[in-house]
DNA sequence: CGCTTGTTTAGAATTATTCTAAATCTTGAC
DNA sequence: GTCAAGATTTAGAATAATTCTAAACAAGCG
């Protein structure tokens, strides 16, 4: 039942967007909305989808374009789980993913704040790091 | 240049294709060869142009069949690094990936045995973990 | 052998993503 | 405000990556 509240969302939008030289659209606020109200790691194809309810003459190319211009202002990120459809996140703290090849859904996981892991070699500049853990999930574990 | 030492490798092949149920077949064969023969980590596709070398008559779909084969049985892994094709890696000590965002290059990195990370809610059962590092590495880094 | 089952093959089909060109919108200079 | 420049959206075509299909092959076995 939650409503927007149009003001301070917009500004974070047309702040984070104009770090990049973008503009603030109604579709990229469409898109950016369907990726909060549920965090489930959609994928492009699926944004298309929930976005469309809101929005319906919203078109496919739009959505990429969208998500590729969160991305790239950093309020979402891609998340490449395995072979298929790229899916998007707009949880931007550090975090990880558990992938429950189970059920396949996918869970945010906290990830200790600096980079875990050990030799890199010298003169590498790491810039970020993604972690994805394999296994099973409560909910299937359980079942089993 | 090195020949190989048919018996030994088939004996491993066979084996470990073996515990999967799966067959040691010359295609089989040829694409674990062309893995290990140059790890830098090639798509499917680029497995598929290596192989046709010494096995013209290899099919596209054999390769994708060879190479899930192979990750089916535990002697390759599958590395997906951003939108785009599936990779493959015959380096099956627990390592990471270092991925180079300027020139693409990915370098096996070492890392520590035990999971890194941390707070796994309680009933979730991993199994395996992926870690991959963006950054630059060392040749691109000097030449900036 | 003749059967069963696993594998390969070419090509079609499907899925995921990017490209293209035209229409639309925004912004800023006049 | 008017208008040109640039950004964005759109539908649909094009491409890339992968999977599917059905027929041919091959191996193991009684
Ligand atoms: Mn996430
Ligand atoms: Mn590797
Ligand atoms: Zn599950
Ligand atoms: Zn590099």
């Amino acid at each position: 039942m939650k409503l927007r509240s149009p003001s301070h969302d917009d500004q974070h939008l047309t702040e984070r967007l104009g770090t990049t030289g973008l503009r603030l659209t109604p579709q990229r606020q469409q898109v950016y909305d369907v990726l909060r109200q549920k965090r489930d790691h959609p994928t492009a194809e699926e944004v298309f989808i929930r976005a469309k309810k809101a929005m319906p003459e919203i078109s496919h190319a739009t959505v990429y374009n969208c998500l590729d211009a969160l991305v790239k202002c950093g309020l979402a990120r891609q998340v490449q789980l395995e072979r298929g459809a790229t899916r998007f996140c707009p949880n931007m703290t550090e975090h990880g993913h558990f992938h429950c090849s189970v059920c396949g859904t996918i869970y945010d996981v906290e990830l200790p704040h600096e980079l875990p892991c050990v030799a890199i070699p010298s003169g590498f500049e790491p810039q970020s790091y993604d972690v994805t853990i394999h296994g099973t999930c409560a909910d299937c574990a359980r079942k089993k």
